[in-house]
DNA sequence: GTTAATTTCAGAACGCGTTCGAAAAGTCGA
DNA sequence: TCGACTTTTCGAACGCGTTCTGAAATTAAC
């Protein structure tokens, strides 16, 4: 009883199920449940399967979180980049910034090694808009790569802070920090103590794209100081 | 039979186990067979004792890491931070990436919320030398918080691709990688095609540190361009 | 028509982090 | 001395991701 109309090759038992029934039953489950509670087992209950066989469409967990990253990234409507070449830079670092954290799972699989070169096509084109403005701006390849590594490692840390914020309530959070500043010694650490409740580790977006920017500037300043 | 002289208090029966006998155990543990395979279970039969037992000496696995995690900041020998300002927020910075990059661990836990509230006196003392560095520069404390920031995310993103790549065998990577150039559209993607085998995520720990100048170059100057 | 090859499916099991509830082993007040 | 209380310990169990092994269901070859 071959429910799917997969492209048959040879031989074999004829399929239940498919790579993309899979991946619809996990965003439904994620859309309803959240993805923090989706698991590999209530995914195969939903579509009315063994668990095991989930992995016969897919490598693991982690292939299935990218799987599933890479189709919204076909998806979503990316912003037009500017023409000026550090402007572009900072738009399409932007771009990949946001679309990351609006999917706050994808932070499991963002380390991943190979993360990037996995990217499907139009992500993929935003790290090349990061690499040709910095080569537009005038940096030689090889510093354009430098360029967009650091902003690559600068946008992780952000999503996985923040990510990792959202994960766990944010009021515990905040409780330990009372504890923190009625504990430290404010003659040792005075700057810090100074700072009292200004004091967080997750900042609002506009100020990681301040960041972002002056990050630009110095590596773009370096790069063509090398020239 | 109370095998430990922990300072007893009131009443209960009295413990076999203490925190620091598990912390020293699971560095013992750590030595012998690398920290990948540090799991509760065996911790606790390393030292004779139920794995339930140690959840009531430690919160949970990330709690004990982050232990040793303390313990070890307090141990490494820092260097002398220079004087001028601008050289001491780059060395302090660096300081706590190659402490972090040292226990690649560390990264599990590198995300959680509260991590720099919870660290120990001296790797505090690096987050608080960032700071003030930033405030002899010429900088307002909410700026310098953020200087901090930035700074902190881009290293945490670094230590979390480098530990990622670190966990898995490389070669891997390098031949999805191969896959990846050959099948990408060079005439989609032409800059990115043509850095060949230049591509990698992982950057040597020199290029992280020219990475960290420009930005802290970069943030400075928007501190005291801000005033 | 029978057999071999091939592909898919699923039950059992492993080790993991963690929770629950009860038992053990003390101190302390009456 | 005897119960009440407190702290520590631990076995059982849960859900998780994942692997192993073998069964089921089809096509291809003889």
């Amino acid at each position: 009883m071959p429910q799917v109309n997969a492209p048959r090759l040879k031989a074999g038992r004829p399929p239940t199920t498919s790579r993309s029934q899979i991946l619809a039953a996990a965003r439904g489950l994620i859309d309803r449940n959240g993805w923090e509670r989706l698991t590999i087992r209530k995914l195969a209950a939903e579509i009315g399967v063994g668990a095991t066989t989930l992995y016969h469409h897919v490598q693991d967990k982690e292939d299935l979180l990218f799987l599933l990253i890479n189709e919204y990234g076909e998806q979503v409507a990316y912003p037009e980049l500017p023409d000026d070449p550090r402007e572009r830079v900072i738009a399409a670092a932007t771009t990949i910034h946001d679309a990351l954290a609006a999917w706050p799972w994808a932070a499991d699989v963002l380390t991943t090694d190979g993360f990037i070169a996995r990217l499907s096509d139009s992500p993929l084109g935003l790290v090349e808009a990061v690499v040709a403005g910095a080569v537009d701006y005038g940096c030689t390849p090889e510093h354009a790569v430098y360029v967009f590594r650091s902003i690559w490692y600068y946008t992780v840390g952000e999503i996985l802070v923040r990510s990792h914020t959202a994960r766990r309530g944010g009021q515990e959070a905040i409780n330990r920090r009372g504890d923190f500043f009625g504990s430290i010694d404010a003659k040792k650490l005075p700057h810090l103590a100074a700072l009292g409740d200004r004091w967080a580790v997750l900042a609002p977006r506009d100020t990681f794209v301040d960041g972002l920017r002056a990050l630009v500037d110095g590596l773009l300043a370096q790069g063509v100081a090398a020239r």
